[in-house]
DNA sequence: TTGACAACAGAACAATCGTTCTCTATAGTG
DNA sequence: CACTATAGAGAACGATTGTTCTGTTGTCAA
């Protein structure tokens, strides 16, 4: 039983840590044991391992299946505060407790098929969507109802919430000034959507 | 004169540089031309790497002085597509043009500073602010009028738009079924919403 | 029909990589 | 003092990697 903590990193490591974080920065990629001697300033190989192997126990990094190392959200991210939080709580610490993100990982699954599409007029207004908001996009063919698509109407994004009239589709948008769209023939849709971006200022 | 374009990349390299994509977002980072063999069905390594190669000479990756691939910028950025863009469009074209970008860079300017908080309830509804929408907010004490502003009223975050009234700041939520607050005392900012994320699904 | 080019497949090879194993130096503890 | 971690050095080795070089298709234009 020692006095060391639960997650088993030590502050030698953190200074592991920050040194492979800066590496990130300049590379975006976790380079082998034989460059991370040079970026640790160290000149074994095996300790290196010995160092990644702990900082994989504090969750900063991990491999792929193929053994590649990798970091983790973690190892990036942005806190996510907790809901109540105490007056004076520093925004950044390297604390290793609560929720980190990166808003893009988090909004886009699938990038080769995901677009951003700004936000024209009001019509969802009722929805929370704005004017100049921008529409994360995920293209497929296909969406569920009561999902919000974006569909193409008259040569035209138009974004509004798919639903079912007598067994037909429509789009019903989210403000009563609107009419809903009843499209003759087959209705064309574009993508769901699946976040919504808004910036202030 | 030939019929390619200038960054010389095929529709099938976009397929490729889609693959590569939905497998970094995955694993964070690019394997081995074994390894991206399978990922792109491919039987040899040394198309792999022509592949490669073609796709860094379009801007999409690079390499570490080391020889690693590592993405660029513009290996994350989702198209932004315009307003009014015709039915039949591809949405990931290899085009160097158009503009492009990541929406972490685009929400937040001083890391550091910058905290995501998440929402509840639905106080500020009128301004498109839903319950569970999560918050992008800049850390400072000192806001303008009519900025929405995160304060600690009770030890607790609350997000409202900042006025005044008589001279004394009050904090004015966008739901009329919310009272005005009229804090005594001083008001505590924590910081100014300076974006919003929402996720569906 | 010939030729050129793009899109791959496959093999060969030296360099590099990760792993494991053994060894040393220093610091703290009782 | 002996004992035990911790922090690292160094070598050895098989597996894997990137690279290069040579073929094999299919397609399109002249």
């Amino acid at each position: 039983m020692t006095d060391s903590n639960s997650t088993g990193s030590s502050i030698k490591d953190s200074e592991y840590l920050a040194k492979l974080q800066d590496y990130y920065v300049d590379w975006k990629s976790i380079p082998s044991y034989a460059k991370l001697c040079e970026v640790f300033g160290i000149a074994s190989k095996s300790w290196v391992k010995t160092i990644l192997t702990r900082l994989s126990a504090a969750g900063f990094i991990e491999r792929t299946p193929d053994g590649m190392w990798v970091p983790t959200r973690q190892f990036f991210a942005r806190p996510l505060a907790e809901s109540a939080v105490q007056a004076g709580m520093p925004v950044s610490v390297t604390a290793t407790q609560g929720e980190y993100f990166v808003i893009d990982e988090m909004l886009i699954d699938t990038p080769s098929r995901t677009t951003l599409i700004p936000v024209k007029g009001d019509s969802m207004i009722d929805a929370g969507i704005h004017d100049g908001d921008i529409a994360v996009v995920e293209k497929r063919t296909h969406a569920n109802l009561g999902d919000i698509v974006v569909a193409i109407v008259d040569n035209e994004f138009t974004l509004k919430t798919l639903d079912k009239e007598r067994g037909k589709f429509v789009l019903r948008p989210a403000n009563p000034a609107y009419p809903v769209i009843r499209p003759q023939g087959t209705l064309e849709i574009f993508g769901v959507l699946v976040g919504l971006v808004r910036k202030y200022r």
